[in-house]
DNA sequence: CAGTGGTCTAGACCACCAG
DNA sequence: TGGTGGTCTAGACCACTGC
């Protein structure tokens, strides 16, 4: 152990934590921007001289970190800035993401009737197997799908809603074409796992982390109406929230 | 492909997928409750005939929807269920574990004055290289380290803190010696990824995801006087917040 | 000190995306 | 169809935990 040519400098100097300090530092100065491309895992692996899945394991915990991200099979791209997202304004998204300079767009998924999840029952107060209007939708920021958007109405609240053009704000439509105005709403937000129909629509692996935002609406009555389901790119999104 | 022995009941039937569903399973059925530890991996990777990568891929799946969690060089768990946090009340912790028939503590890591960091004088309106009060505590739940916490403070409205009691309510602290009452506040919460001695404190691996959130207490004129920034396991909480 | 997860090597084949 | 990430095998040694 003694006069070694090794680098010192820098205490558990892994093979993961050389790349993750080499690829952050490109980062800090400039090199690599928002949205840039990375080289394949496997050209990195050869520059680094390790394997695919030590440069593999030093992306995936810059992704935790929200620094890069990875489109399935399409590969590793640097993170943009996150979205400042109030989530107590019932703000119209596309308004929201004008008001940052950036580009919204939505994109409908499915709207019909269905039997609502127990889950949704419960919220809203429904009996067992009542039929909602669910829309599920995908919204992208600067061209990249940030979230997954499932809404489940009372269906008596909103008759042929599935006419409208359901690729706007539904808050307007709600208020313009049913006078729907709100009472009190509840928020839950938790961080979960991306699955399923979720993990298809973002381009995200199977598990990866989301931040999962689920509100309850209720009218100036306080019966609840309808309900939403967010899943938001966890690095996507900023959630802000002011009291008084 | 023709008349080979294999399961065919199920889609995408790869090695992990077994696993996570195997291990679901049992959590389903009660037969894994919370808290329970799992077989070693190497054990698991013999029970299922497959390698101990292929095994830490489905168990960290798990672990990023929250089922499981993993203590470092300890063993994986079933995860307890999470503790519902409203932000906006400063309420106690302890009170708001209490509530939820669960058990409490908090430990003191450090707690001095320091020259704040360059956010801190940004969310507090301070000049560079201001003095600041800084409180070092982790938080547990049922005996699980599950939040890391870090107050700062302006020193000048928070004389001789240093001296007080520091494992109690700071909340009932600022008001019950120094008369502080708050007006508004605001919070952040982001996803973010566990590193240094917030991944130390909570028995995280580096880059584990967590829940970070950040808050600025104002006083009534609407000075900032504070601000927390909380660092949550990402399975052990769930945020709710009401509006109205 | 034994047990456990943390990390790593050096390959292989598969599945999906884009040209 | 070629390139990319997704997944997997079959080992190895290290570092920390707790007896």
């Amino acid at each position: 152990m003694i006069g070694l040519v090794q680098d010192v400098g820098v205490r558990s100097d892994t093979p993961a934590t050389r790349i993750r300090r080499a690829l952050k530092e490109q980062m800090d100065t400039g090199l690599l921007g928002p949205g840039d491309k990375l080289p394949p895992e496997r050209e990195l692996s050869a520059l680094f001289g390790t394997t695919r899945i030590t440069v593999k394991e030093a992306l995936q915990s810059l992704e935790a970190q929200g620094a890069l991200y990875c489109e399935d099979r399409r590969g590793w791209f640097v993170a943009p800035r996150r979205l400042d997202y109030n989530p107590m304004y019932r703000s119209h998204f596309h308004a929201l993401v004008a008001q940052q300079q950036r580009e919204a767009s939505t994109r409908l998924i499915a709207a019909r009737q269905e039997v609502a999840p127990a889950s949704t029952c419960q919220r809203l107060g429904l009996p067992a197997l009542s039929r909602i209007v669910v829309i599920r939708r995908v919204r992208s920021l600067d061209g990249r799908a940030v979230m997954y958007a499932e809404h489940h109405l009372r269906p008596e609240r909103f008759p042929d809603i599935l006419m409208q053009d359901l690729t706007q704000s539904l808050t307007g439509l709600y208020e313009r074409v049913y006078g729907i105005r709100y009472g009190r709403s509840r928020f839950e937000i938790v961080s979960g796992a991306a699955s399923g129909e979720v993990a298809q629509a973002l381009a995200l692996r199977e598990g990866s982390p989301i931040l999962q935002v689920t509100r309850v609406n209720h009218d100036e009555a306080g019966v609840a109406i309808d309900c939403d389901h967010e899943y938001w790119r966890h690095d996507a999104v900023r959630i802000v929230v002011e009291s008084q």
